[in-house]
DNA sequence: GTCTATAATGCGATAGAC
DNA sequence: GTCTATCGCATTATAGAC
């Protein structure tokens, strides 16, 4: 395959930029920074160890001092995506109350924020997980598993009392956890939108989908 | 990188199965049904072409007989993504009648039906067009713009009917196609619903989602 | 921890016989 | 249209000096 002559690109322009707290600190860190670029500029497939220790300044066998291997700069990051994804929806469902409808805005808020102040992390972390193997991918499936668990209670707890309508419970999971994991494709600078209107928008739409009243 | 020793899988376990009419015929045909399993199982730049030829059971100088190289069998299977996609929801909208209650339930449960039929074809289309050359992707490009048209002047006109209460269409837009599009990552035969019954509630979230009355 | 050098492999694509 | 054989190159990862 010869060389393209184009870039190519998945999303808006934004900077790769990673959450404080969860990300390792110094060398450790700018490589995951620049994984994080590479990735989700190529994929995790179409990026190389070449191109990560290109942006981050150092030769590509020193990576190997700070990293097993490829698949491992990877896996940290879909760690660390799905860990902001999970603390903040934990911390949103904490703040919001014991009304379903209070609760559902909150977490349908929090995961339209977290994916806006952090889309390439969202895009990586979503597309390329299937390219970790089982154990590598174990963590992040933990934690996925958790966020839906959390909006599956809310959606069951808001038909028990009451305050939702809704047929499936499933279904509308599903199709609410999609609306806020697109944002991370579209949304950016160049948007009319600022992220809270973005996030209250959204939530006022699952409101809505969940017959809340 | 050695040999994963696993395989990685993107979906639910499905056949590669092309849209028929729209899929050329003979060796070229079955040249694409394998890009489209081979990409969907690696991604475009962890597929080999030698992969494909494999799959098809001829040698990979072959493919290049029928096809001039391994981005121009991406672009083909992304342009039958997109043309099945804007003939269902044309074909769903010209049936719709003249109100827009009527015309978005059915682009819906269009959109989500071919998702729904062809979920190897939805992901790889909307996965892997960023690898494609602006000329390569161009085609598909003026086709989901089409799409997109189609919802939002649906959308244009509920409010104007007052059929529907939408403070902001654009957004409504970008929360509507993601929940039917998403539908290709988690419907398969394991899952408790048919076709038809994800389309019927998809069609409802929708309508509730532009607050139609 | 960082480098140079390289091993071992797989890649896209082409040449040329049939 | 299909094959065998191969070119030229990029890849992940390692060995070993400093």
């Amino acid at each position: 395959m010869e060389d393209p002559g184009w870039e190519p690109r998945r999303l808006a322009a934004v900077s790769a930029v990673l959450p404080e707290g969860v990300t390792p600190p110094g060398t450790r860190g700018r490589i995951l920074e620049a994984g994080l670029s590479v990735f989700a500029e190529a994929g995790f497939a179409g990026g190389s160890i070449r191109q990560i220790a290109g942006v981050v300044g150092i030769n590509s066998a020193t990576l190997y001092a700070h990293y097993p291997s490829k698949s491992h700069v990877l896996a940290e990051l879909v760690r660390v995506g799905h860990q902001e994804l999970h603390s903040r929806l934990a911390e949103a469902l904490a703040g919001a109350g014991d009304r379903a409808t209070g609760q559902l805005a909150a977490l349908v808020r929090a995961q339209v924020l977290v994916h806006a102040d952090y889309p390439l992390l969202a895009v990586v972390t979503n597309d390329e997980l299937h390219a970790l193997s089982p154990e590598l991918a174990a963590p992040a499936l933990e934690l996925r598993s958790r966020c839906r668990r959390m909006l599956l209670d809310v959606l069951e707890l808001g038909v028990k009392d009451s305050d939702f309508a809704l047929p499936d419970i499933l279904m509308a999971a599903g199709a609410i956890g999609a609306m806020g994991l697109r944002v991370a494709y579209w949304f950016g600078p160049d948007q009319p939108y600022t992220r809270e209107q973005v996030a209250d928008g959204y939530a006022e739409f699952a409101l809505r989908l969940a017959g809340a009243h």
